[in-house]
DNA sequence: TTGTATGCGTTATCAG
DNA sequence: CTGATAACGCATACAA
């Protein structure tokens, strides 16, 4: 039974309420003994204080909302989830974790209840939204924000970096006929590993090819891959940079069914490096992301606007990993 | 701004604060006119009812906690998370969620936060607590609870079908020397299978050898495929079924190193179908299990609980799913 | 150091 | 149908 509050401990120990929600708080003006001796008995009546009362009270949740917006991504969502998570648990945060199923309108309805339980902050991961959230009256950060603008506090990952990072090794492998195969669905990175792509090309004074650019009209990753080869392959890539992992695996699939080889025939790079891709055979090379790392520091700009500092925007360094789809030509 | 109150509404519309509160809970004595006029005067001026006080006098929060107790094993849990958060949210609830680091101590410090925040209900993934959390005052429903005993609600996979299907595959192509690699951190899904994988060769009449099981002592899924790998590779299997898919995978590594090719020299079956697994080469072999389904249901559990419905515990069926890591002897 | 009184934003129980 | 008033569980300014 957590039942009892600090009346019922009030009136066993034989003082006031005060006195009992001082001595729970460690609150400065209170006896060491009585503090001491309330302690116990409230521990010994199972007392467990009401966070929403004292919410009410004080004006402070201790709470984090999380939306994600994309249930097509668990794989890589989950990662900055847990990194937010962890953070804001060691700061006495506990996180609203909900879906907003990819479609905006539930996405505001998901900020609107957000708001209802009086959150400390929000984050969100792969937004599009955006604008919608300016006038917010309470901290939001944005993590991979997929809307153009820089209304807020965002952290991102350098997806331009990455692309460049990922086409000039395979440039460095020889290659001059390079395909990308890109996701619509999230307009930002998709947008920056496309330019990266294009700025490696030009940089090494490698025209860049329409015919070699396919970005498939779906939001599912697989299927995307398998799309992106099937529009590309006329064009005769010897290599194909490609959005995301799972986007990647679908291609994979796709060149098995053709029975072009990687990376004999066909050298592959990957976004995201999630965590199953370095058992594929041929291990997937790829550009590797600090999840995690992330949420961390999503979490930690979330920390700091509380406390009234603002935090810097930051874009994570990625690394490329090389493995086994990529080979000379 | 989300500061007004119902108070600043009353004072505006020239009524009476519980005219507002009834017009903004469509209660039934109110006017339909006053109505109206109030709650579009709500609306215009930025009115958001607060959860904490509505909580506060209600006693009801609709909130849920999940608290993971694995971090080790996110792919599975997020699924299940997905489903639970689903049908929450069409029930109007809300989702904390927590990592207990599978550290009991630290599970027992979520439950308490839980219990602080005033949650509805709780819901366990993979928690090894049970007996704990007998006392509890609030509806706990545990998947694929890791404590034998049945003090609670409860949802699981049919562990014990899965096992006997997978290893009557391996028994139909001809395997006579099976072995299992299992996983010692999680007791009862682990015996579980393990009694599967028993029951089937004993009713083929094969005997069940000690040599031929290892539960390798660690927690991480890759590692523990190598090591179970190397511990039963002496016993000279040409099948081995494992406790779950990526551990599969550190044994498909491990094969790989030592020119073991599957299937032609070892047949190789897992657990969970994850979502990646599909795509490797050879394709796994494995057990289906139904997770977001799984967290639907607890939370339906959950939902039935709370309206004084005792609900049945479940116990949710696999299926074989057949790919390219088993073949004939 | 401790007790008293008040208020946080709502809902609910009464009268009117 | 509508308006006072109390209550939810706690923290805090103020008084003692």
């Amino acid at each position: 039974m957590s039942k009892s509050t600090i009346y019922d401990i009030a009136k066993v120990a034989g003082v006031s309420p005060s006195t009992v929600s001082r001595a729970l708080q460690d609150h400065p003006r209170i006896g060491t003994e009585t503090k001491a001796r309330i302690q116990t008995l409230a521990k010994s009546m199972g007392y467990i204080p009401s966070a929403v009362a004292q919410s009410l009270i004080t004006n402070k949740t201790w709470t984090i909302g999380i939306v994600i917006t994309t249930v097509a991504d668990p794989v890589v969502a989950h990662n900055i989830v847990d990194g937010i998570e962890r953070v804001a648990y060691d700061a006495g945060y506990n996180v609203f974790l909900s879906n907003s199923r990819n479609d905006p309108q539930r996405e505001l309805a998901v900020i609107e209840t957000f708001q209802r339980r009086r959150v400390d902050a929000i984050i969100t991961i792969a937004s599009e939204l955006g604008k919608a959230y300016s006038q917010l009256d309470r901290p939001i950060i944005m993590v991979e924000h997929q809307e153009y603008g820089n209304y807020h506090h965002t952290v991102s990952t350098d997806s331009l970096g990455g692309a460049i990072a990922a086409v000039n090794h395979l440039i460095a492998l020889g290659h001059q006929r390079i395909g990308y195969v890109g996701a619509i669905d999230r307009p930002v990175s998709n947008t920056e590993r496309l330019n990266g792509y294009k700025t490696a090309l030009e940089q090494a004074q490698i025209p860049v090819l329409p015919e070699l650019i396919s970005l498939p009209n779906t939001d599912n990753d697989y299927e995307r891959g398998q799309m992106g080869l099937a529009e590309i392959l006329t064009a005769k890539p010897t290599a194909i940079f490609c959005y995301n992992d799972r986007t990647t695996m679908g291609l994979m699939k796709g060149c098995e069914q053709l029975q072009i080889s990687i990376p004999q025939h066909l050298s592959i790079v990957g976004f995201d490096d999630i965590e199953t891709v370095s058992y594929l055979r041929p291990a997937l090379t790829t550009i590797r992301q600090p999840r995690v790392r992330m949420g961390q520091i999503a979490m930690q700009m979330a920390l700091d606007l509380l406390a009234e500092k603002i935090p810097e925007n930051c874009i994570l360094p990625v690394e490329l990993i090389v493995r086994q789809t990529t080979a000379r030509i």
